[in-house]
DNA sequence: GTCTATACAGGGATAGAC
DNA sequence: GTCTATCCCTGTATAGAC
């Protein structure tokens, strides 16, 4: 195999993030993620000791950059309806890989306890964004006040979650169908 | 090991629906299933040659004992509450496999062809199901006229789901939360 | 930091006896 | 219909040379 020097640790987490979220934790191996960047599997264990090390890293990268993106949106945009849309799309884009919580709830019992702890962050993040965002429209009267924030934000990230999921087994109509109806409830 | 005649398919089909359902299609193998049954693989593999059949099979049985319920469900209740109610806790069971849908949607790629098509069956059963009960009670007038039955149908099985599956990642809170909020929105 | 080579465990599946 | 034994492959991880 011809030598590539210095892989950028970016790559090897932009691979395997792909490969997880198409996958899931077992459905890709060191030597399918070594193959796919043009690496020996050897290489990658000296980045990444073992998978559990490595499945952690990336969730670990993922939810920092999420929480930037998530709050430079909040910064932005001050209404409730846009915070909420761009939120969502933010997840649903069709080239990204916003389901990762979802596989990482399915995969959950055979993710090694670094990456357990760090999905459970992620999720922890990702509904306290939406909890926060449904608090501060209640105190600008966009939503009503009797809105519980942390039951529209467990429902809301399910509704996503578990749209971006059942596209696989329904095709494309399955979260343009939950977007449109989440905008309905949401109107 | 000990003999063991004539194991019932049905114990198979419990324990593997158990297995897939817990740890996902590439969360278990074989000598798992056979080690909880009491039996060798080799006899497993006499009832189920590949794993793919076995899982079309889990998927299957299910598929159609979930018709069933639902069926009788809206042959004994016609009105739309009860029948979201009742079909929201079929799926919900707390002792239940009410995920499986949403497993199959992120083992989906790793999948045998036989299991994939059982898992669309599946779907699309489920949506059908929903979008019927909708549509009737668009009918009766229980759900207001401009109510669209199949994106109405996507968003609640996405959310219910969505929250079985993020249970694992924030416990009960989740579902509670997701089914809470649902209830408001159809109310 | 990358490689080749390899150890070792586990998974899917089969052969053939009982 | 079940078993034991085994084949072959793949997966994680390590050793040691360059």
């Amino acid at each position: 195999m011809a030598k590539r020097k210095d892989i950028p640790r970016a790559e090897i987490l932009d691979a395997a993030q792909a490969l997880l979220c198409g996958r899931g934790y077992q459905g890709f191996s060191f030597r399918d993620l070594a193959a796919e960047i043009g690496i020996s599997s050897a290489s990658l264990h000296h980045h990444f000791p073992t998978k559990g090390d490595l499945c952690a890293a990336v969730v670990l990268r993922y939810r920092d950059a999420l929480n930037l993106r998530l709050a430079a949106l909040a910064a932005e945009n001050e209404d409730w309806s846009r915070r909420w849309r761009l939120t969502a799309a933010e997840l649903a884009r069709s080239d990204g890989d916003g389901h990762l919580p979802g596989i990482l709830a399915a995969d959950f019992a055979s993710l090694p306890a670094q990456a357990q702890q760090e999905a459970r962050l992620l999720h922890g993040n990702l509904t306290g964004w939406l909890a926060r965002f449904v608090t501060e429209a209640k105190k600008r009267s966009e939503l009503p006040q009797e809105a519980d924030a942390e039951a529209l934000a467990h429902a809301l990230l399910a509704l996503l979650q578990g749209g971006l999921l059942l596209t696989r087994l329904g095709g494309p109509a399955v979260m343009d169908g939950a977007l449109r109806q989440a905008g309905e409830w949401l109107a």
